[in-house]
DNA sequence: AAAACGCACAACCGCTCGTAG
DNA sequence: TCTACGAGCGGTTGTGCGTTT
């Protein structure tokens, strides 16, 4: 191994000092770079002895090692069947659906890739969102994003939009923004937001069960948990980025303030919001979340002819003051200038509403608690009619008139933006309650067990589901959704046959391939990771 | 052809959390 | 309740390789 080699060569190459250990203990313990000699030991000790108690290795085996730093090296590279090499296009799939699934569990999604490791996975991981990020495509295949969020979205209204009229004490400010307190301790234990969220300190996977009030707008997109975090967000800032074609880029940052307690941003529509929110953030205590945001550009459709993507990484002391006179005033283009349908004052000292638009309303309505069909009780379409029943377009509920319904897409920006569908939230919930059924089941279940062994449970479901090679008869063949991703290998096509992709299938649920099947050309649906916009029904 | 540059990947470290004793 | 330990994860760094100048 190239590693073992350097080793050789670094020997005597030793980090820093040692959390947790005295001065002398890590002084006398060796890092860096393992050598040769140092594996043989360590395998040798393992044979011997097994895995764990691995301080122990230290002592009977004269190893100048840390207990963490043999374990991972055994974990790593040294254990049996580990397997080394590229990922193959199966397991890329895999690691997709499962990161999709579980956020960033690099050990869980390890455990369903036999002979892969979790810092490989992640390492893989990171290498794919910056690709992505570069080629301006989506983290997830378009197909996954919607489904994802069909899995995260509430509606308000099960039989279809209800308008936002309807509810008014819905969008009474301290509802809107419950996300927006500060949490208290034992809030701050509950599980956080699912992972629409840009960036959350703890990333939830976009399929996990969640019962905290859901997204509602066409435009919130889950992002995917790895969105680059919050650490970065507050060291690196970010920017949000116009539309490639018509938008200069326009920075965002968090400079470093105290912050008031855990926020999450349900939907961050409004840039100029955001912009006033966050200099009061420090971006790692915020938890805050962005959907509709498709990483890892992730679209804003806030109103006129722009939307707007997010690209980290930029200095956080890059303020683009342009982000307030370009979106932030709630002034799109289009939109009139006038002050979106709801004014909402949030927690912060100022006022909101001023800087209000598309995206703030879609927030406010994303914080709504939910009430969809598990309280209404709507019939939940079955999944085999969930693009059959997809709505008339509904009524504009939140998203004024300039919405991104009313956007020109160029194909080029299609591609790039990868929107997210605004489909109605009536049809996603139907997908979302058909697939969650499951998921609601095992909630139900978990009440009645417990939190613990629920989510035993929850994972040996979702485990069997991956591992379910089974199809059912009928069943169009799933459509090569990676096929988008320039790094996946073009020889897909075949890859149906594939168990990872009938898991994938099946896991997904069926409405993938009623979209698939819906459309005339698959390469065109997840050529770029973008829909086809005109071929989806019901939709705007 | 050589240097510079960028990218992908491997590997490690530090922090944090959960759990058992 | 405290502590030690194992484990998980984010972040960083080093290296090799391909591309560009």
């Amino acid at each position: 191994m190239a590693a073992a080699a350097t080793a050789n060569a670094q020997e005597s190459s030793s980090g820093g000092g040692s959390g947790g250990m005295s001065t002398a203990m890590a002084a006398s313990l060796k890092k860096g770079p393992w050598t040769s000699a140092e594996d043989a030991i360590l395998v040798e000790y393992v044979k011997k002895h097994g895995e764990g108690n691995w301080n122990a290795v230290q002592k009977n085996s004269g190893l100048s090692r840390c207990g963490k730093s043999c374990r991972l090296r055994w974990a790593n590279h040294l254990r049996p069947n580990l397997k080394k090499g590229s990922f193959s296009p199966e397991e890329e799939r895999l690691i997709l659906h499962l990161h999709a699934k579980l956020g960033n569990k690099w050990a869980r999604m390890a455990a369903q890739l036999p002979g892969r490791t979790d810092n490989e996975i992640k390492n893989y991981w990171n290498t794919r969102i910056k690709r992505r990020q570069r080629a301006g495509l989506p983290l997830y295949p378009a197909e996954m994003q919607r489904q994802v969020l069909s899995h995260h979205t509430r509606p308000l209204n099960c039989d279809g939009f209800a308008p936002v009229s309807a509810k008014p004490a819905e969008l009474q400010p301290p509802l809107a923004f419950d996300c927006l307190k500060p949490l208290n301790p034992q809030q701050q234990r509950q599980p956080p937001p699912p992972p629409l969220c840009f960036d959350h300190p703890k990333p939830r996977p976009f399929f996990e069960s969640s019962n905290s009030p859901q997204i509602l707008n066409c435009d919130c997109y889950p992002l995917p948990s790895q969105m680059p975090h919050l650490k970065r967000f507050s060291d690196r800032a970010m920017s949000f980025s116009a539309r490639a074609s018509t938008l200069s880029h326009v920075a965002l940052a968090a400079a470093p303030a105290p912050a008031p307690g855990p926020l999450s941003f349900r939907q961050m529509g409004n840039f100029g919001m955001a912009r006033r929110l966050m200099p009061q953030l420090r971006g790692s205590d915020m938890g805050m979340e962005f959907c509709g945001l498709s990483e890892p550009s992730i679209p804003f459709n806030n109103g006129g002819s722009s939307s707007f993507s997010i690209k980290m990484e930029l200095p956080s002391s890059q303020y683009a003051e342009s982000v307030s006179s370009n979106t932030g005033s709630g002034a799109p283009p289009s939109g009139g200038g006038g002050p979106s349908p709801m004014e909402v004052v949030g927690p912060t000292a100022e006022p909101l509403g001023q800087s209000n638009s598309g995206l703030l309303d879609a927030l406010l309505l994303g914080t709504q608690p939910m009430s969809g069909c598990e309280e209404s009780g709507t019939p939940v379409h079955s999944q085999s009619n969930f693009w059959k029943n997809l709505p008339p377009p509904p009524q504009p509920q939140v998203m004024p008139a300039n919405s991104n319904c009313k956007v020109e897409w160029t194909a080029a920006e299609d591609t790039i933006l990868a929107a997210p569908s605004p489909a109605t939230p009536c049809a996603l919930d139907d997908s979302s309650s058909a697939q969650s059924s499951m998921g609601m089941n095992v909630k139900l279940k978990k009440e009645e067990m417990g939190e613990k062994d629920g989510n035993r449970m929850e994972e040996e479901e979702e485990l069997s589901t991956l591992l379910d090679f089974s199809t059912p008869s009928g069943a169009p063949p799933i459509a090569d959704w990676y096929s988008d991703s320039t790094e996946m290998s073009n020889a897909q096509s075949g890859v149906t046959d594939s168990p990872n992709t009938v898991v994938f299938e099946e896991d997904m649920g069926l409405e993938m391939r009623h979209l698939t099947s819906s459309l005339s050309s698959n390469d065109q649906i997840w050529a770029l990771g973008s829909y086809a916009w005109n071929n989806l029904p019901g939709i705007c």
